[in-house]
DNA sequence: TCTGGGGTCCTAGGACCC
DNA sequence: TCTGGGGTCCTAGGACCC
């Protein structure tokens, strides 16, 4: 089973703000159209103007000058979504969250109809948040996922095997989970518009194009299967933070400054898990938006906020900076519980 | 004047080791 | 004068997701 909650960020902002119902509501960045920031979440009144999560806040306010813009309040949504992960736990112990307002439920051991497991659960959110949830019911995370956004919103959908050729194949090769622009435009260069196109493309045709994983996983895909299981326990693998300055950044000075301040929060949170970091990395990203990393390694994990700060300089200072810097970014990986007893490697 | 911020996973070349 | 085959680690970049 796949649970979506419908507009999440929008919808917890209305029920504090009851006046705005019925209105387009925008929420992204710091709510301001005119600063730098994208759609995080906008209600169906604004998505009718084409608005849609990732699109520049500019763009927004262009298609829909009218529309209410608010900020994001991660706080607020944070406590709604452990209200909802709560009703999420009743269903099942085996449960993979996706982000704040989705999350995958293994309900493979129940015994009783998904449907009614399905209306039941939306009902029992509603009743403890009054937000809507879509739920997608299917044999893997595949179908379930592309189930749970076939009639959103307030959606209950089951999609069996068998459904795939008459549901699946007519939408757009983009509804499957991991084709994104890129992979989409590849495709479209074979003549893949649909995913049927994709499933009727030859094995040699896809490994012609795509590395044999990528190619196996869309075959795969195409086809309805899918073998991952919900994963209930899932390792952090890197914290980072990053920033996109509201005009451009040509101050190696600044940068300094910036980049070590980053640092210190991410060492941090670093620590507040009990964490040590092993690679430090920087990102520079350009008005054209590329982007470059570098990276320092230690022989052996740290939470050591001058050791780390030492290697961000060298990655910072490696080249000499030659353009302005639209965003930066520090990151530490190769994390390892810092101050466990257990010899380095246990786990 | 487009295009945030938090992440994960995959690939590929070079260094290095046995 | 000519250098195999297997492995791991490091670094950089790209694609993707919410």
């Amino acid at each position: 089973m796949h649970v979506d909650m419908d507009a999440f960020f929008a919808s917890v902002e209305l029920k504090r703000q009851p006046a705005l119902r019925g209105q387009p509501v925008i929420v992204g960045g710091r709510g301001d159209p005119n600063r730098r920031g994208v759609v995080s979440t906008a209600t169906y009144e604004a998505r009718v103007f084409g608005i849609h999560s990732g699109m520049p806040l500019r763009t927004a306010a262009r298609l829909c000058p009218d529309a209410v813009f608010l900020p994001v309040d991660f706080p607020a949504y944070h406590e709604a979504s452990a209200r909802v992960f709560d009703c999420l736990a009743e269903v099942s112990e085996y449960l993979q969250p996706v982000g704040l307002d989705e999350a995958y439920l293994d309900i493979s051991a129940r015994d009783d109809d998904p449907l009614v497991i399905g209306r039941q659960l939306k009902a029992t959110i509603h009743a403890a948040t009054e937000l809507v949830a879509s739920v997608g019911i299917g044999p893997n995370r595949l179908l379930a996922k592309i189930a749970s956004d076939l009639e959103k919103p307030d959606g209950l959908t089951w999609l069996r095997r068998g459904d795939v050729p008459e549901r699946v194949w007519p939408l757009p090769v983009r509804t499957l989970h991991g084709v994104g622009p890129r992979t989409a435009e590849r495709l479209a260069d074979l003549g893949v518009e649909s995913v049927g196109d994709l499933a009727a493309l030859s094995p040699e045709q896809l490994t012609a194009e795509f590395s044999p994983r990528h190619a196996q996983s869309l075959m795969e895909s195409a086809q309805g299967i899918d073998e991952r299981p919900v994963q209930t326990e899932r390792v952090r693998k890197s914290i980072g933070r990053e920033r996109t300055f509201q005009a451009d950044c040509r101050s190696s000075g600044r940068l300094d400054h910036e980049a070590r301040a980053m640092l210190e929060e991410v060492c941090e949170r670093l620590r507040a898990r009990h964490l040590g970091a092993r690679t430090v990395t920087v990102k520079l990203r350009y008005r054209d938006f590329t982007t470059h990393t570098r990276s320092r390694s230690l022989s052996g994990p740290t939470d050591e906020m001058e050791t780390l700060a030492a290697l961000v300089h060298q990655c910072l200072f490696a080249h000499r900076l030659h353009r302005a810097v639209r965003l930066l970014g520090v990151q530490l990986s190769g994390l390892v519980a810092s101050d466990s007893d257990e010899a380095p490697g246990a786990d």
